[in-house]
DNA sequence: GAGGAAGCCATTTTT
DNA sequence: TGGCTTCCTC
């Protein structure tokens, strides 16, 4: 067994000379090289805890990390470390931080503070209806390459007006795509949203126009530390710059070898160039790995050093030889994946050291990798779980019910309003949708209130009664939710009802609608998550107020209450509420799911990014594969996908399987793929190979080399690496593979660590059972309320009584003797 | 507006 | 191959 260190709680105990320097430094621009397995997270949240220690206010700190899921993790470790104080920091992503800034500011960009968020689907809804009003071929342009050309400009803080021309070659519809984005810009506007990108767009515009507005936040930001600095784009950059641009007292990590995101249009440049944008900076390299053995970091080392573009350094470890990485090169992608089940079986089951389910990933390249490993894991009975898919609050059903809160906060919302008018059916058709949009847009009002006026418009006249009734059904829930007098999940529960989704499943499930079924348990999951949602904002509230009476006025505590709640100031109303729970609801990705005890993982090589396994799988090691067959065009993309191996390495702890297939399936043709030129990267001494040599079966030759290491002798295979060759079976399909998995998906937001502990322990629980809280002590369990997934336990502790969620609360049982 | 046939398309996806 | 959208028919 290796000597994994564990977190000490003193601050700079047990570091390593370079972490505890970084931990430590004073002030001005600070750059860490923090590479894979050398103890980031900790040093990042050690050198929080230091910086408050020397008298830094903690409302003065603002951590900027990737996902919800890491944000929340260093708030749990901030608290363990400096107590409730903790509470008052900024700690989030670009996005939720910015967000609070921006729905302040809201009027000066010429939205509403309670605009809206829209998604990738929302999006592409609203592009296309764009597109067909501007007369844009979606044969010639799809909406898709509109919406990445946006996008792209977006964090390239192109404004329509800004896109430099020249690049006429690349797009064909070069002016058409301008004239759509601006109007997008435009219809966005109108309707009081923003999308993802918007969010970075805007705060940088706001700052810009608005020193005043900038002044606040970059002179009340003494500290600001940036995570996962090489995946920034160029808007993220600029915002830090302006942020960082009084005090200049930032501290950015990241590593340059794990930049894996440049098409999403992250800039690893923006860590290469630290230097020479932040004058004066001080650069740490954390060169000790203590996550992987030697072998699998000399393995990834060696990868990683095939790449030009690059910082150089060497990651070392203390840790033992171990043993060496497995290669196995399958005839077929069934021999590949019952493989790695077996190993998996073994791995699991053997005498010695058994290496438990939830330690074991599962990585690939891309996602239709996984069906193949999913019916040889549900063949060996191994419990597994797939990141990524379909997210809970992207099913119909959840966004139906989202749309009617959007239009409750924002009555501007169109796209909103166009989702929900006619859902469930009520008679109101496209005709008529799209004539009271145009009626909308000619009046400048929304359009929820041209329905509520039909009968005065002859074109809709046939519809008149039901938009009318429509608008009052709205109005009601309007002035539900402003009365104030239902709890969250009891009011979700009334918008479910009243809009006729609930009634509408039910009919469903009544003529024996299986898919009813689930979609009636998901509203009612929402409903147990709202339950939760509103529990944890009370608690966030009360720990505010307690924070104000316990330190006093030191001058921060106005403005860290309303930090928290923005304009809330008067209270979590119902509307407060909803609205943030859209917000959190918005900001939720499949990033933020927890892992899940006791299953196996399956993931891309992307979504892995951060964690780590005893033991790792990555599958589909071919060329045309991984590499993908769209990176041989260009060394940059190469260099990418070398990173991508590279991240795909270094998550393993102690085990690393590496595999390909002979011959593979995949996208219903059959291709011979050779061995991953990244294998052949990795020096002998280290691998162990088995069905067949990592150069393949004698089509690479070495003198030949077009790109490092290796290339190939059948040019034709590299040029069309899916020639067709054959068929073969197919294997369960992924709707099936959902339903029978006991251990398939489901989207929770912002689960703790201990919800599996006290899931498990759910059948164990009875009135009367004794229970700890972390916060609240020890109680006694005064009622259970079961819902579908989950039950509502009332807690009595020593007299005050709390009501949480089984599945979130921090509860650990106390043992009855 | 339901249902079925036909056509399309398929890296990766931190918000 | 298969999953999803779109288009057509009744």
């Amino acid at each position: 067994m290796y000597d994994f260190p564990r977190e000490s709680t003193r601050i700079t105990d047990k570091l390593n000379p370079q972490q505890k320097e970084a931990v430590t430094y004073g002030d001005g621009p600070l750059l860490i090289f923090a590479g894979a397995g050398s103890g980031k997270t900790r040093v990042i949240t050690n050198r929080i805890a230091w910086l408050v220690s020397r008298g830094v206010h903690p409302a003065e700190i603002l951590a900027i990390t990737f996902t919800n899921k890491a944000a929340n993790e260093m708030k749990d470790r901030l608290e363990t470390l400096l107590g409730m104080v903790a509470q008052r920091m900024w700690v989030g992503t670009f996005h939720s931080m910015l967000l609070r800034i921006l729905r302040r500011h809201a009027e000066e960009l010429g939205f509403t503070p309670n605009f809206t968020i829209l998604d990738t689907d929302d999006q592409q809804t609203l592009l296309k209806q764009l597109m067909k009003s501007l007369r844009i071929d979606e044969k010639a342009l799809s909406v898709r390459e509109a919406q990445s050309f946006i996008s792209r400009h977006k964090n390239q803080l192109h404004w329509p007006e800004d896109i430099p021309s020249g690049n006429w070659s690349k797009y064909l519809y070069y002016n058409e795509l301008i004239e759509l984005y601006r109007a997008y810009l435009r219809a966005l506007k109108e309707q009081n949203s923003m999308d993802f990108d918007d969010i970075l767009l805007y705060s940088v515009r706001l700052f810009d126009d608005f020193p005043e507005v900038l002044d606040i936040y970059r002179k009340r930001f003494r500290h600001l530390l940036v995570d996962e600095y090489q995946d920034t784009n160029h808007a993220q950059y600029r915002v830090i710059q302006q942020l960082s641009g009084f005090h200049k007292n930032l501290t950015v990590v990241g590593d340059d070898d794990q930049s894996i995101y440049s098409f999403r249009g992250a800039n690893h440049e923006n860590i290469l160039n630290f230097e020479q944008d932040f004058p004066n900076c001080h650069i740490i390299k954390l060169e000790q790995n203590y996550r992987s053995t030697g072998t699998i970091l000399e393995a990834a080392n060696a990868v990683i050093a095939n790449n030009q573009a690059r910082k150089e350094k060497e990651l070392w470890t203390a840790n033992v030889k171990g043993e060496p990485i497995q290669f196995y090169r399958a005839n077929d992608q069934y021999d590949e994946a019952r493989w790695v089940a077996k190993e998996i079986k073994r791995l699991s089951t053997r005498r010695e050291n058994p290496i438990a389910p939830q330690e074991i990933g599962i990585m690939y390249r891309v996602n239709a990798l996984s069906r193949n490993i999913e019916s040889a894991l549900r063949e060996e009975g191994i419990p597994y779980h797939i990141y990524g898919g379909v997210g809970f609050y992207e099913r119909k059903e959840i966004r139906d019910i989202l749309a009617y809160l959007r239009l409750l906060i924002s009555e501007e919302d169109r796209l909103a309003f166009q989702r929900v008018v006619n859902t469930p059916r009520r008679g109101i058709g496209d005709v008529t949708i799209d004539r009271v949009m145009d009626h909308a847009t000619a009046e400048g009002k929304s359009p929820l209130d041209i329905a509520g006026r039909a009968s005065q418009y002859p074109d809709l006249a046939y519809a008149a009664s039901r938009l009318q009734a429509f608008a009052h059904l709205i109005r009601d829930m309007r002035e539900s939710m402003q009365k104030d007098a239902k709890s969250f999940p009891e009011f979700l529960r009334y918008v479910a009802e009243e809009s006729g989704l609930i009634p509408f499943w039910e009919t469903e499930l009544a003529k024996g609608s299986l898919e009813a079924e689930s979609r009636l348990q998901n509203l009612e999951e929402l409903r147990s998550d709202a339950l939760e949602f509103e529990a944890r904002q009370e608690e966030d509230m009360r720990l505010l107020t307690e924070l104000a009476e316990r330190f006093g006025d030191d001058g921060m505590n106005r403005v860290l209450f309303e930090d928290r709640h923005g304009e809330v100031a008067e209270g979590l109303t119902l509307t407060a509420l909803t609205g943030a729970f859209l917000e959190n609801t918005s900001l939720y990705t499949s990033a933020d799911e927890e892992e899940m005890g006791g299953a196996v993982s399956l993931l891309t090589v992307h979504s892995a990014k951060g964690l780590e396994f005893d033991a790792a799988f990555v599958v589909g090691m071919e060329e045309g594969i991984f590499p993908g067959f769209r990176s041989h065009n260009s060394k940059s993309e190469m260099e990418e996908e070398r990173r991508l191996a590279y991240v795909a390495i270094t998550r393993a702890r102690k085990h690393l399987y590496l595999s390909s297939a002979r011959a593979r399936l995949l996208y219903g043709r059959s291709s011979y793929n050779p061995v991953s030129q990244f294998l052949a990267e990795i020096p002998g001494d280290y691998i162990e190979e088995l069905g067949g040599s990592r150069f393949g079966d004698g089509e690479y030759l070495k003198e030949e080399a077009g790109y490092p290491g290796t290339s190939f002798v059948e040019k034709r295979q590299w040029d069309n690496p899916t020639s067709s060759v054959g068929q073969a079976g197919t294997g369960l399909s992924g709707a099936i593979a959902a339903k029978e998995n006991p251990f398939a998906k489901k989207h929770r937001p912002n689960i703790n660590k201990n919800t599996m502990k006290t899931k498990r322990n759910l059948q164990e629980l009875a009135i009367g059972t004794k229970v700890r809280h972390k916060r609240f002590g020890e109680g006694v369990l005064l009622k259970i309320e079961k819902l579908s997934h989950d039950a509502i336990l009332s807690i009595d502790f020593s007299g005050k009584i709390k009501h949480m969620t089984a599945g979130m609360a921090k509860l650990d049982i106390v043992d009855k003797e």
